[in-house]
DNA sequence: GTCTATAACAAGATAGAC
DNA sequence: GTCTATCTTGTTATAGAC
């Protein structure tokens, strides 16, 4: 990696810049549907001054994916035993839907990496992600074991959760082309959401 | 087009053997991270001779998604009217659920063409699959408003169905690593999702 | 730091022999 | 029908002037 850490105020923003823009093409297009000439486009820099900023293609993306992951999983980290159990999970399940509200780039962006077999963050799942569900769901099991809300699988609840809330983001596309024009879809699911949990977590 | 529908019977087995190896290649790595070299490679066949039987890589993407857009939703079809609501909708989870257990890679080629915005298929979306969806959702809605499930929105409860099943196959390496080794990921899915859509259904 | 020009290569598609 | 060789284009990355 022949690029140091940039330092200047201006080298800053002009990675920012960048990695706005690359978000927005590899979030539409893949990897290797996105193109230099694409996200140079869509930053108002040229090529090579992309190359100035960033090693290479490849660079940018492992910079995106790595910047990702921490703040995905800052819903569930945000989680705590010490809360009223039901409580904590809706809400939970609400902050999750909000980030595919807010962040639906960000979600189609990691989507299409976990589907092509996390060929670029595969290592980081097994450890740092495992560690986290697997101590989430200890606690959850707790509040199960207690009594407080209704037993079922923690792991397979958490996945649930990523599941159903990521879908209003992931899947955008079929989602509005089945409920039809005029329908705020993410608006929709919280109630939804919100009824769907209640139900299977009241013991 | 200029390449013909094929009439005799070894042109349709290599076309077969070629739609089996570019499912493999483009679930993997999307549209444009396959290349014609691996799909020729993974059929045992030379890249010219693909394009024989193909008028060009889109053409056999094409074939791909049109083939796998109405098996897909052959489980929702099913579903009857007349039936009892609640032995219905759990049916069709469990058919669903199969399908991420038998056809992964038909499900992440799928949804790696809805993530990307549905860019070869879009058109479809609004009509077949509205249309179906529509009709089914209305029979959910009659099975509401007779009692006999418990009240929600049939739309996004057939949202629900997609994305709590097809997490397994799309989602697959992601929920291997969390649960690690040694575990059926589909099989724990089955008691989970039968208790999960009881609790909800239940009136 | 930013640009124009270009090198180097990968990949889709075709020509033409067999 | 199938192959080797090749054309052509698009794309990543670099060279070098400013």
């Amino acid at each position: 990696m022949t690029h140091p850490i940039p330092r200047t105020r201006i080298q800053e923003k002009n990675r920012a810049r960048v990695l706005e823009a690359a978000l927005e093409v590899f979030s539409r297009a893949g990897f290797r549907g996105a193109t230099l000439d694409a996200i140079a486009g869509e930053a108002g820099l040229s090529k090579p001054n992309l190359l100035y900023y960033f090693a290479s293609k490849e660079d940018i993306h492992v910079t995106l994916l790595e910047g990702l992951v921490d703040r995905w999983l800052d819903p569930l980290r945000e989680m705590r035993a010490e809360g009223d159990p039901q409580a904590e999970l809706l809400a939970y399940v609400r902050r999750k839907l909000q980030m595919s509200r807010d962040f639906p780039r960000e979600s189609r962006l990691f989507a299409q990496e976990i589907v092509q077999g996390a060929p670029r963050i595969g290592a980081g799942l097994s450890t740092d992600l495992k560690a986290l569900v697997d101590e989430k769901a200890g606690v959850i099991q707790a509040w199960m074991d207690a009594g407080k809300i209704a037993p079922s699988d923690p792991h397979h609840l958490i996945f649930s959760i990523w599941s159903l809330t990521q879908h209003y983001a992931d899947f955008d596309v079929q989602v509005r082309a089945v409920l039809g024009e005029g329908r705020d879809p993410i608006d929709e699911a919280e109630g939804f959401l919100e009824t769907l949990f209640t139900r299977l977590l009241t013991p």
